[in-house]
DNA sequence: AATTATTAATTAAACGTTTGTTTGAATGTT
DNA sequence: AACATTCAAACAAACGTTTAATTAATAATT
């Protein structure tokens, strides 16, 4: 699975994109510690020293990583919710199709995230970025809830981090590990783009029916 | 987090437990790669040259992890859905609990496997032993949605895989993300067994009524 | 427009560490 | 005497990073 190249080429020239999106993939395939830079160096077709000379370090080529792709996931997100005219139910739906859109295109990084996020006090940095990010998602998604329970449409004493922990997780863990949903549904022989559309759109009405189940639903 | 060493006195010496349980712990903290086998050493209080001796390599150090983890977890689960004179709702409270028991007392291999699952084809051993597991589950719990819904208790079309990877990826999510739980919610002063238990609590209710409604919930 | 001066990009090679693993001798146990 | 355990030391290979020399591109000066 390649990464979204598109994103990146704003801030980064030419061959630095190709370095970001190489690590990119590699370390979400291999994981950070598991990549080495002449890995990297190797598969983006550039000397070991470039990557050193462009981003200072592999630490801080991870950085830069991150830096990007949350900056510019956050502001999407906020952008879609704020749209006042839109029912809480149907901003539901527009948030998980929103995240699972994103997920689908940008796997690698999700991945990159999960890991990182696994690890927790590696580099203290990311720690910071990973969290202010969490808070703002958090924040986005109280505010929605809120107004659904003000309009009476949710229910009361919804645990808001346990209910973005949920989006979260099970949406990773689905297509992270969508190479068993396809051995343990028998579904090996499907050309990729079809079984991508399929899972897809299975995704989206699991999780718009979870989550209207979640916020509706009383003993 | 320490690792539960109790499991592991069977099979192995105290040495060999010293060892795999600090591995265990190291390779959740801080990724396979990113432990090396000096670290693991010097923790654990023995020379480097054991861990050779005693499991042959680093790799398969971490399938002798796998291996136990696995097989002692497995069992209990058939045992739990074995029993046919509770009713499926009430079967759906024990896996709930079960998971979260097993996941509270296991925190360092659920992430350790969560670390290997998301990198996929690189050890195929670990591989098959994971896969079998996920099948294991899956048949098991596919089996207990099967009677529910011959009761007529649960709804019709429910995607088990979905399913499975929602309880796995959610429950997982919010234990590995414990601690930005706290800060968002801004518990840190809490001693850390209140939070453990609190954060059980909320999170034993919170699955037990998610299932039920993706269970019951039509649109 | 041609030449020079300056900066940026690129390279192979080397740097000192750290890596996983092995060795062979020493010690403990049966 | 035979076997299992432990150890410091050594191994080659891989690691992230730096160096110093070279080429490419850009700016400045004639």
């Amino acid at each position: 699975m390649r990464p979204n190249l598109k994103d990146m080429e704003s801030r980064y020239n030419e061959k630095q994109v190709q370095i970001l999106s190489v690590a990119e993939r590699l370390f979400s395939e291999q994981g950070f510690s598991g990549t080495s830079v002449r890995d990297i160096a190797g598969a983006a077709n550039v000397n070991v020293a470039m990557i050193s000379y462009y981003f200072g370090s592999k630490e801080k080529l991870l950085e830069a990583i991150f830096d990007y792709r949350i900056s510019s996931t956050a502001i999407q997100m906020e952008h879609l919710l704020a749209q006042t005219h839109v029912d809480p139910f149907e901003k539901i739906e527009m948030l998980v199709d929103h995240y699972v859109d994103k997920l689908q295109n940008n796997t690698c990084f999700f991945k990159i995230m999960q890991s990182e996020h696994m690890k927790g006090h590696g580099n203290k940095d990311l720690d910071g970025i990973i969290f202010q990010s969490k808070k703002k998602n958090f924040d986005l998604i109280s505010a929605l809830i809120a107004e659904g329970q003000k309009k009476g449409l949710f229910k009361k004493n919804i645990d808001v981090s346990l209910m973005v922990s949920t989006l979260v997780g099970a949406s990773n863990q689905i297509y992270i590990g969508q190479q068993y949903y396809k051995r343990l549904h028998e579904l090996d022989d499907m050309p990729e783009e079809k079984f991508q559309q399929l899972l897809k759109k299975r995704m989206r009405v699991f999780l718009k029916n979870m989550f209207k189940a979640i916020l509706t639903y009383e003993l």
